[in-house]
DNA sequence: TTATATAATGCAAATAAGTGCACCATGGGT
DNA sequence: ACCCATGGTGCACTTATTTGCATTATATAA
């Protein structure tokens, strides 16, 4: 699938720095696109190719992890405490949803199946409460 | 983000009927572009764009779920009953994992947060044993 | 500081997935 | 069996994401 080389060499690069500063400074789950955006001004000739590229290398260190919405495109947080994820299908909101629900989960899961887990991820669906009362509360 | 409209009256479709039949006729979560390799015999001029929207109306229907495994293309199943995957960022197989962890969960979810919770996905990353076998255990 | 190896970038092209539209097919009414 | 409203399909095009390649920049050594 891709690297299991944890012993690549990385280097400094001014535009890493700014897409992980960026991302740790909202709390909105930025996409690719609004990224690319807000970090064009400082850097005129960015591409989305770049933004991708780092966003990749963000994630495989660790730092950013990349949220499937089930919306046409991805959206991206720097959030590194555990959490999990309340998407509403409605407006596509993502509320990030903060109490620890099973601390001992990976474990359990490990020796259940013969499969090392190193990590989980648990999104909830349905739907926010904006959109319930803009609903009628009958939805 | 997009329907919440359940009323949509479906009419019968060929290629859906035996797109949905391959999906449950195998454990193997297809990409989209397998199934279209799939169902090109018997339909010599299906296109992907067919396949892509017949998906995402059994996916609205719940008959279909799709899998973001981490890797460049989605997967899909067929498998209606709850269950989480083991995903190895190593081979990229997906494994089932067919014990239910907490029944309550989405309800208790739906009380502390202020949100309708309607469904739940569970994904582990990790390791497989074959990959661990391969790297010689240490891995 | 200068030279050197190679990581990172920008650009363009390639993939994967989603969509508009004209035409075909299903299913309810007659 | 025939008509007709509208859902489904194929095709081409758009959007989102990834990748090859020549060039630029970082970091390490001389």
């Amino acid at each position: 699938m891709q690297q299991q080389s944890r012993a690549k060499p990385l280097r400094y690069s001014r535009q890493r720095e700014r897409l992980l500063y960026l991302l740790q400074s909202t709390d909105t789950h930025p996409t690719a696109g609004w990224l690319y955006d807000m970090l064009k001004p400082e850097f005129p000739n960015l591409s989305l190719g770049t933004v991708y590229r780092n966003l990749s290398v963000l994630i495989e260190q660790g730092l950013v992890k990349k949220i499937d919405s089930g919306s046409t495109f991805d959206r991206y947080e720097a959030k590194t405490t555990p959490h999990y994820h309340l998407i509403c299908h409605e407006c596509g909101t993502i509320i990030d949803f903060e109490e620890q629900l099973f601390p001992e989960i990976d474990a359990l899961v490990s020796k259940a199946a013969d499969f090392a887990v190193e990590g989980h991820r648990i999104d909830f669906f349905g739907t926010c409460s904006a959109c319930r009362t803009r609903n009628g509360k009958n939805s």
